[in-house]
DNA sequence: CTAAAAGGTGGCTTTTGTCCACTATTTAAT
DNA sequence: ATTAAATAGTGGACAAAAGCCACCTTTTAG
């Protein structure tokens, strides 16, 4: 891998996540802040994490991540439950309307996706869709920092 | 583009973006913070923008971003100059030790892509470079919201 | 059975970002 | 030409996001 190489690849992540970020910061506008969304998301994702898992996971610190989930459980998205094999860990769960927020955020970051390559012909989305499918096998592949259950 | 391949590439997007947020992180560590450096980078990738340039290109307000660069020119890493066509306008370059620090930021940024990288082999690498390489052609061509000077 | 480590929480601070008001120019409209 | 609206930038005041540290509880290791 060289140097212009590398280039390309620094230029594609500055590029890319930037876009993602501002039209993620619109979806989530007026209605959770980002760092919720993520967290819930990211309980969704897992099955009864711990918010230790969470903060871990997503490299938060573990007083933030406590009280961002104190938060989503006052707006009864997310319940806590002691676990019976360790009793200072919390085992998190959505519940029916934490389940359904995610939906939407989901579905709002389909529609984003989809502002994206709407720009396209056919063809290209196919390749667009092909090049990202390539990416995520080499990540998961190659992954290191990725977290197993 | 179908509901599985949507939701391929929303996988992707979270999956890449998480990685990448946590490597700057610690990339930012200790020296200059996170959106000082963003600002700095994107001065140093156009060529003598304005402060509303930045704003807009990263979606920021501007009087933060007047700040930030009030202290970016403090560090003496940038410099002001009021445009002869506009004077209300301000021309923004970087100095001699501004440019020592980008380049420092992005010889890390590519050490962090490397650390990604470096898990695949050979054949993989080159399979990652060229996909990559696609999605920038892919971004450009279809490139809404896509800035020019 | 004690010491260290890990999960979690809350107080306090820093960083980041927003909103608004204000100055100075520039552009548009009459 | 003169005025009104728009644009670039700055600073004050404040809100939200995120981090550090001290602490309590439970678990694990020696």
């Amino acid at each position: 891998m060289d140097d212009k190489q590398i280039e390309t690849i620094r230029h594609f992540n500055r590029e890319y996540t930037q876009r993602l970020g501002i039209l993620q910061k619109n979806v989530f506008n007026s209605e959770i802040s980002w760092a919720e969304a993520r967290i819930l998301m990211e309980i969704s994702y897992l099955q009864k994490p711990t918010p230790i898992k969470i903060s871990s996971n997503l490299d938060l610190d573990k007083s933030y991540v406590s009280r961002v989930i104190k938060r989503l459980n006052k707006l009864n998205y997310v319940e806590k439950t002691t676990s019976k094999e360790d009793k200072r860990a919390k085992l998190l769960v959505l519940t029916a309307t934490g389940k359904k927020v995610v939906k939407q955020l989901n579905t709002h970051s389909d529609e984003q996706i989809q502002s994206i390559v709407n720009n396209l012909d056919n063809e290209e989305q196919e390749t667009f869709y092909q090049s990202i499918n390539t990416l995520n096998k080499l990540l998961e592949k190659g992954g290191i920092n990725h977290v197993e259950d």
